[in-house]
DNA sequence: CTTTTTTCCTATTTTACCACAAGGAAAATA
DNA sequence: TATTTTCCTTGTGGTAAAATAGGAAAAAAG
């Protein structure tokens, strides 16, 4: 599985404030209900959008998120990376990691670059606003 | 990570097979060494593809391994499906999983089921030959 | 028939991550 | 001051990845 519940929910409840938010903040609590996602675990998950910059939060009564910018300024792709990490499709391409000694012989690699590529091109063609 | 070790080391094997077989069997040993991969671990790899018809093994002196049939005729995502399980990247696509509850109004659905045809399109490209 | 080479089989280990759950602290509003 | 919300830390049960260990069974060569 290359996108766990981590990624998926990360995206449901930008897609949720977006389509909630008035001019205020949407609660996580609201957004959980609706989703049927553990609020507990939608926490850990929306914490870590927060700390990104994608979600500015509002506490106490009448708090909650709203998102930091406009919906087509959420390419799909960052929001996944922000969770997954890197969403590349075999170890050997993670960024920072020592080049592979057999990266010149290998039969492989180059099925896999490809792969990667694909994989990026279409994520980066959606934004939020396309959901 | 959509593709792990057994994946790839599938497919090494599988290459190293294909241009290092003659008329006869290639030692599991041999391309161990050859591939730089721990041998106890490769067996179970390859033991796998050998249970799905994709490899001929022979035991004992002169034994080894050969493919049962000609490179072109070995579609990548099949190998790769017999080791990953199905290539879908996220869980909500799995075969034979209940429908989820939310699938007509889910927003991210669509995504998801462009993102699987993306990547089993682009496998479906590639055959042992092309490697 | 014995030795060597190879595949075949079962079990165990280590490490990491996933998907939560629990309980409260701190801020903001009414 | 009471209530609502986010923030922070900690724990937990499950599952999978990536091996490792130790031998049994077959096949060929001597």
């Amino acid at each position: 599985m290359m996108i766990s519940t981590k990624g998926r929910y990360a995206l449901r409840f930008l897609v949720d404030v977006a389509a909630n938010q008035g001019e205020g903040f949407v609660p996580l609590k609201d957004t959980a209900r609706r989703q049927g996602i553990s609020e507990k675990y939608l926490e850990i998950v929306v914490k870590e959008l927060a700390r990104g910059g994608l979600l500015e939060a509002q506490r106490g009564k009448g708090g909650g998120y709203r998102l930091a910018r406009p919906p087509e300024e959420y390419r799909v792709r960052d929001i996944l990376e922000r969770m997954e990490g890197p969403l590349v499709p075999v170890a050997c391409l993670e960024p920072g990691r020592a080049a592979c000694p057999r990266k010149d012989a290998c039969r492989t690699l180059p099925l896999w670059q490809g792969l990667d590529r694909v994989i990026s091109d279409y994520l980066d063609r959606f934004t939020l606003a396309d959901l």
